[in-house]
DNA sequence: TGATACAACGGGTTATGAGTCACATGGATG
DNA sequence: CATCCATGTGACTCATAACCCGTTGTATCA
């Protein structure tokens, strides 16, 4: 699975984790609701500082949203 | 401290516990080797996709790679 | 001194990420 | 049914990431 994909679905589920829609999490990290959409559905690339500011949103660091799983080998 | 310096610096470390230079790591992630040098300087906003790359080149995954106390809060 | 290896910088081109819009879909609710 | 509400898509502009060149500075050698 490609890494956009993967971090589309780790947003998403720390995302549903929070009870909140795509729209809320996009303006607390201050980025476009369909961009968020893009990011979820991996369709986006994202560079570290924007999704530095999606970690943020969601409380968390880099170390905690990327200890999970699906980014161990 | 700005994330793409924190990245920059956790490259450097883990890239000299391996011995090897600026220009060879680059060759591994396929990268030219003054965009690394930039990237470990901490002046470039590296995407998901070329950090995985570089992470890859380091033979980690993406969980180890930022499982260190600079990546956390 | 000259040669070699490594790292950093400046500058230019090309590819693509960031940001935004209108519109479509689907589910729930009155 | 009509109207929200949440989500997804295609297309677009503009900023910048990605890439590549030559050069410089430094250290370490023979």
């Amino acid at each position: 699975m490609d890494i956009n994909q993967k971090i589309g679905e780790r947003i998403r589920e720390l995302r549903k984790q929070k009870n909140i829609s795509q729209e809320a999490l996009a303006n607390i990290a201050e980025v476009d609701r369909t961009y968020m959409t893009g990011v979820e559905t991996g369709k986006r690339n994202v560079t570290v500082k924007v999704l530095e500011r999606i970690v943020e949103a969601l409380e968390l660091d880099f170390a905690s949203f990327f200890n999970d799983k699906i980014f161990m080998k």
